[in-house]
This record gives C-alpha cells, structure tokens and sequence, in this order.
DNA sequence: CATCTAAATGCAACAAAGTTGCAATTACAA
DNA sequence: TTGTAATTGCAACTTTGTTGCATTTAGATG
C-alpha cells in the first residue's frame, strides 16, 4: 500500500479505474514531508497548480485507496501518506503542558485490533490511540 | 472534576475567578445528555438562551477546567461533560460510509492503559481508541 | 496516432464552522 | 446599593468544506 514515487501511485489508481492527473501527481508531490501536514498547508503548497476543491477531493480518493492516513493532532486532523500497512499514533497527551509521549508498544494494541475487527468483519487500514490525562511534572502541580 | 449541579458548576467557575452566568448554565444544562454531541447540537438546543459565539467561549472555557471532553467520531468532534471513571471512545470508523461501531470491550485496552500510564507516571484523565478502515459492507464492493 | 468517452478538473456560488471587535449588560464583591 | 471587571450579544469577517456544471483530459480502443 506504500506509494514510493509516480510509478506506483498510478499503479493503486488504475487499478481501481482511477486516472494518474496532473492535479494527483502534485497532490502527491505536496504530500511529501517528514510531519504530517494541515489541509490548508496541502492547498498553500500547490495553489498554483491544484484548485482548492480538486485538492479536497483527491485527498478525500488518496484515503479511501490507503495512500494517506488522516491523524488528529491537537483539535485538528493533518494529514500523512501512509508507510506500512497499519500506520500507528500512539500518544500520552498532557492536557496542562501540551507535552506529548510516544508509545512504542504494539503488544496489547495488536491484539485487541485482531479481536475486535475479526468481530465485525473490519478491515484496518490505520489507528490511533490517545490518552488524555497530566504528565508526571504536571500531575505534581497543584492546579489540575 | 466531575459536575454533577449548578452548585458545583459554580464552584469550579469561582475557584478560579470565573462568574457563573445564565449562559454558562445554560451551556451546562445543553451538554447533560447519555451521548457526545456536537457543537452544532449544543448551540440549536440553546439557541433561544445562549449565542453561538457565547456558546463557543464557554465550551472552550469549559475544556479547559476539564468541565468537558472533546472526543472524535468519525471525521467530526463532539462534546460530553467530563466524568469522575475514566472517559473512554473506542470506536472502528468506515472510511467509505462512514458508519461507526462502538465497541464495549474494555479488556484488553484497559490492561494496556494501565502498563503504559505506570512506566511514564502519567495521570489519565481520558482515552481515546479510533481504528480507521472499511466496514463490512463496503469491505466487499470493488472500488475500495 | 487519431478518435472517443468517462473521469476529472476548475470555477463560481454556496453552506457550515469558527473568530474578532465593540458597545451594552450582568455578576458579585465591597 | 453601587462600582466595575467579566461576560454577553451582535454584526461583520475569515476559514473550511461542499455542490452543480461546463470544459478539459487520460487513456482505452481500433
Ligand atoms: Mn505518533
Ligand atoms: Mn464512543
Ligand atoms: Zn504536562
Ligand atoms: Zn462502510
């Protein structure tokens, strides 16, 4: 599911029937960065060459086909293209400093995911986990 | 933190300096309900007794003193008034229609909870668990 | 490679969601 | 009861996301 360059990014569209645009290969192209990246970057980014409403749109294609993953950080969602078949975000999110923690730990996670959608014939394409709460500085301070 | 009245509403509020109004009880009264609801809901349910903007300032008042929750489902967040349990969400999202499952089984997460807050002392508050994918239905039609 | 057509795009117009500045009102402490 | 800072409502505005439609384009077919 991993799209590497324009190659293979046709490939996942044709095969689907979808067509490789200019407008997708520079939605692609914007989507290309180390941290996932607000809506509204995506559209500053390619202003000149992917109208507003294509954009949305083809973001809305690129996460239906597995090519982008939609991740909430903070009150608002960014976007990422996919790495592996099952993306993860794992976090410890204080709610007093903002701090965030990163969970390495796949073990429960992967098998709570196995039950759950093997109940309800769910196929799992990303997830996320958060939990909200104070951080050890945090939770020493007295006003919660 | 829990709220349970005006009067402990009040309390919160005036503890840190904050007055209690009709329309911060108004907002209160809004969010009493067994489900997460949108801020579009909570500002039609009012919107005789509290203005949208007022209804945005004091929702924001109110996550900050830990009044309320801001949780997503789906694509969209929605609102509850917070618990003294953990508040917990644990949902699979469609990617395609959208539809979203509950799911109830809380073993595992919360085993999981409980070895990930002990090795980084951190105090929750409440959880989040989405998995993104195709549900059952739209597991099956072609243009996935 | 010329033709054909469904798929995709851009544009304009709209709708929904959220923000800001400010004058009028209100909670509440003195 | 009064004084005053906090809060509200309103109007205007920005940002974000959607819809309908005429035009363009990818890519399949021969
Ligand atoms: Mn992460
Ligand atoms: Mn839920
Ligand atoms: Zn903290
Ligand atoms: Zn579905």
């Amino acid at each position: 599911m991993k799209v590497t360059n324009i190659q293979s990014l046709k490939n996942i569209l044709s095969d689907k029937g979808y067509k490789l645009t200019k407008a997708r290969e520079n939605t692609f192209s914007a989507l290309l960065s180390p941290e996932p990246q607000s809506m509204a970057t995506l559209i500053a980014k390619s202003q000149d060459k992917v109208d507003r409403v294509t954009m949305y749109r083809n973001i809305d294609l690129f996460e239906k086909l597995g090519i982008v993953n939609r991740i909430y950080v903070g009150w608002k969602y960014k976007l990422e293209l996919s790495d592996n078949f099952m993306d993860h975000h794992h976090h410890l999110s204080c709610l007093s400093c903002g701090k965030v923690i990163d969970i390495e730990d796949e073990q429960h996670i992967n098998e709570f995911i196995k039950s759950v959608t093997d109940k309800f014939s769910f196929t799992p394409r990303h997830h996320q986990f958060e939990i909200d709460g104070f951080c050890n500085v945090c939770s020493k301070s007295k006003k919660s």
